[in-house]
DNA sequence: ATTATTTATTGATATAGGTCATTCATGGAT
DNA sequence: ATCCATGAATGACCTATATCAATAAATAAT
């Protein structure tokens, strides 16, 4: 296979999907559309780009014009620090929006990185915005959308309450749930994301991570390869994550 | 002054302020409305209620059909864990919307009890829904406020990658930002809370809270009594926040 | 294939902040 | 005015997790 029609393939497989046809359909933007409303918004999404590997798909600073959903792979968001440490402050999945952040200000605060191959639809948010106010289950699911997404952000807020083991057993479920939501297991789970990452987003240090992964494996509650998980007593991890702080 | 008077004159004061009365017009939904638009919102607001100190606005289960624009007072928003321990995900001002992140789920994932005597607007979201369809204007401004409080609680998961001085000096600071913002001192702040409440939020003992205040005000940074703060160097506070966890 | 580089694990030690205990202040109730 | 209950501050001590250091395993580069 030579690389131009690697590159063909990339395209066709990148660009043809419509949203009807797309499997995400049921988590991302178009659910609850039919028809002429659906096909309306998949007229306004201006391109499906593939974005490599550590490519970003937006820096803090950019200017906010699209907002993104993921179609493949996965993104890390993230800001910096003074020294330029990354803080990462989320990871995007398959139909989750990338981007939300920046509507009020109308630029981006936070930066955007693919963590695998990965692809996008590019939705220009004025466009949107102006779809939405015609279709009103548009409307409806941006908003739904949103608040899903501020529901998200206050659970993880109650990490800064927990324990190591609670966190990780917390991000593990996470992910467990988010993957099951999208028809793949939520007991064998290949992290896309390095320990650093994880440690980033869970305010922890890397060997904390390790170690208490590490504790896991010993446990018999999940198995432990380097990013490849399975998840062993799902119970017990649900358990550790629900496990609220002790109180006094 | 008997009592009846005085609760005819809660009922004055809370109900007779039209949105485009109220100074917290240019903070609130109604930013960008205009004459009729704006009557239109008003007159979906089922009423302007009073809620007293420690009263809940809504409780964690409860079906969500409103939310809430704070008027005057101050709220805190948490969810309990298994041994009944508050779980503070965040502190509500005036001009700021309560129970964005149930419309998603329909039930409010969080309780809401308000810190002090306070009044609300309380906006049935159907209404809303319809009406935004309708104004433009309106559904530009949900989803702005949408996102800034996607964008908060984004930064508020960064605490967890802080230290106790970094906690508590972006709370100040957080805290003064809003105050300005409406229209009162950002160096002299009444905090509504106690510390119990501020070290659950911020995911520290009281204890540790206690001493950062101490030492806060032993460096000069800021006077302490009590819940009045005076805010001596807002450029420390300033640095002290913004000051990102060290990297290796 | 071989070497270099990144990523992850594990151990030893240090420390920030938690926990327990006591005292002091404050504001509401009697 | 006095008492009581609650909230806040401070000290002594301990523990969870960070930091430092070394090694191993897995990729990437030559």
């Amino acid at each position: 296979m030579s690389g131009l029609e690697s590159v063909n393939q990339i395209d066709i497989s990148s660009l043809k999907v419509a949203c009807k046809d797309c499997n995400l359909y049921q988590l991302c933007l178009p659910l609850g559309l039919e028809n002429d409303d659906l096909e309306r918004l998949d007229s306004i999404i201006k391109r499906r780009r593939p974005v490599k590997r550590h490519a970003y798909l937006y820096q803090a600073g950019d200017a906010m014009r699209s907002i993104y959903a993921v179609r493949s792979g996965s993104f890390k968001s993230f800001t910096l620090t003074d020294d330029g440490t990354e803080q990462i402050t989320g990871f995007s999945l398959p139909g989750e929006l990338i981007g939300l952040d920046a509507i009020s200000t109308g630029q981006h605060i936070s930066t955007s990185k693919a963590l695998e191959m990965s692809h996008v639809c590019e939705i220009p948010f004025e466009k949107l915005e102006e779809l939405s106010s015609v279709i009103p289950g548009l409307q409806r699911q941006l908003l739904r959308i949103m608040s899903k997404e501020i529901a998200h952000d206050q659970s993880a807020i109650l990490l800064s309450k927990k324990s190591a083991e609670e966190r990780l057993a917390c991000f593990i479920m996470s992910l467990a749930n988010r993957f099951e939501a999208r028809g793949f297991s939520s007991r064998e789970i290949h992290l896309t994301m390095s320990r650093v990452e994880i440690a980033s987003y869970l305010g922890l240090a890397v060997e904390t991570v390790s170690r208490v992964f590490s504790r896991f494996q010993q446990d018999g509650i999940m198995s432990v390869n380097r990013r490849a998980i399975e998840i062993k007593d799902m119970d017990e991890v649900h358990n550790l994550a629900g496990a609220k702080p002790s109180s006094r």
